[in-house]
This record gives C-alpha cells, structure tokens and sequence, in this order.
DNA sequence: GCGACAG
DNA sequence: ATCTTGTCGC
C-alpha cells in the first residue's frame, strides 16, 4: 500500500512536538465510513525489544466483516526515538511504515493500538500514521493518555465521552461486559461514530479488536525470531 | 514543586 | 512496551 512519509524521525523532542502542531490541523474527523462498503480492515501492532534496541512491526489484514486473516506483513527498524508520553510516532511509525509498504490488499480502514486525536496536540500515533496514508485510521487503545469521562455502563456497547480541554476527543467503549473498556479516538477520515462502530464490530469476541490481537501476537513471534508463517 | 503520562 | 510464577475468579 502507499505510504507517503511526510517528514523524517531524527528530530529532538521539542522539534518533534512544534512539528505535531504544524500537522495536527491537516486530520479530518469528520468523514462518514459506510461498514457496507468495507471490505478488509487491517491492525497494526509494534513489538519492542531494549536489549537490542529494535523494534518489530507487523501489519495483519482481515477481511471484513468476517475477520479472517488474508494477509501478514512484518518489518524490523531500530528504535532511535525514546518513549516520551505524547510522541509515541515518531519511535514506532519507522517499522509501521516498513511493514505497511509491503501490504498489497485493498485495505480499507487501520486500526492502530494508539491514540488518535485523543492526544495533547490532537495527533496521536493513529491520526500522524492517518496523514501518511490514504484510507482511514482509528486509534483504539487500551489506556488513556489525556481527557476526563464517567465509566461507562457496563453492559457491552456502553460507550461514555472522552473529554479533554473542553473537547470530546475520544468515546471510552465497554467492548465486554466486565471489563476494562477501550479508548477510541478518531486517526483520520473518520468520524468519532464510525470508528466506534468499526471497533465494535471488529471486537465480538475479546475486548480488543481482532485486528490489534492478531497483530499483537504477530509481532512477539516476528521478535522472537520464529517468524515463519506470514501470508 | 507535584502529579500524569498511548506503547 | 518488557521483565516473569503463580494465582484469583468466572
């Protein structure tokens, strides 16, 4: 798929924050995605690994809405960027670029274990890798980075406003009754409801969706070296 | 100064 | 994220 880089990774962290904010204003929320339409949907998931400083990348492509495995992409890069809360990209989009670059279904939409909009400059992991492709991205992640809400009810489907600066950035989603909920947050060209809706429908089973999970177990055994069954 | 802080 | 055994709970 093409993947087009904006700019380049070897920035100092106060570059890389004035650069979010001279992107952050290109992220459209606001474009309806018809699940009808849909045909594949794919997750991207980014494995680390300090003792060699590399970082493992894969990308898993599911056909929608059967959410079966149609295509496994992986790549390797070494981690130059430090984690700092708030500039995640720029440490794991090197890898996630690699590994997109590589993927030759017509993917419609990617779901990214990250953030969104739901960031402190409104360009989290899922809306910076959003600018540098062409079809939508929704970021869902597992806990939350910035923004205040109420727990939501806990029966599945549940969903309350993720709220930051006076902004609804995000809606927290119960995907299982029971437990923890999910935080999703607009990547870009989407809209806050469709990409709830893609996460649900990708999440009957387990509370992450079949993509982030694929992708995630994809990624341990790319960095445990036994790699060897990629479509 | 103190607390928070995706993965 | 990653380091790690057993263990509490549905």
């Amino acid at each position: 798929m093409r993947v087009e880089e904006l700019h380049g990774y070897r920035l100092s962290p106060r570059e890389a924050r004035e650069l979010q904010v001279e992107l952050a204003p290109r992220v459209e929320a606001d474009v309806p995605l018809d699940p009808g339409s849909l045909e594949y949907v794919a997750g991207v998931d980014v494995s680390t690994e300090a003792r060699s400083g590399m970082a493992y990348a894969t990308v898993v492509v599911l056909d929608f809405p059967g959410l079966e495995v149609v295509e496994e992409r992986g790549f390797a890069a070494p981690l130059d960027f430090p984690y700092v809360p708030g500039l995640l990209s720029f440490r794991e989009l090197p890898p996630v670029v690699g590994a997109l670059r590589e993927v030759e279904t017509p993917v419609g939409a990617i779901i990214c274990d990250a953030q969104g909009i739901a960031h402190p400059r409104r360009l989290g992991l899922a809306s910076h890798l959003g600018l540098f492709v062409e079809v939508p991205t929704v970021g869902c992640a597992k806990s939350r980075l910035v923004g205040d809400f109420e727990e939501p009810g806990r029966e599945k489907g549940s969903a309350t406003d993720l709220v930051d600066r006076g902004e609804v950035v995000g809606r927290v989603v119960r995907t299982r009754s029971g437990v923890s909920p999910v935080y999703v947050s607009v990547g870009n060209r989407i809209d806050l409801d469709s990409a709830v809706r893609l996460v649900l429908a990708c999440a009957p089973k387990y509370r992450l969706p079949e993509t982030t999970r694929r992708a995630h177990e994809a990624a341990n055994r790319l960095r445990r070296g036994d790699a060897g069954t990629l479509l």
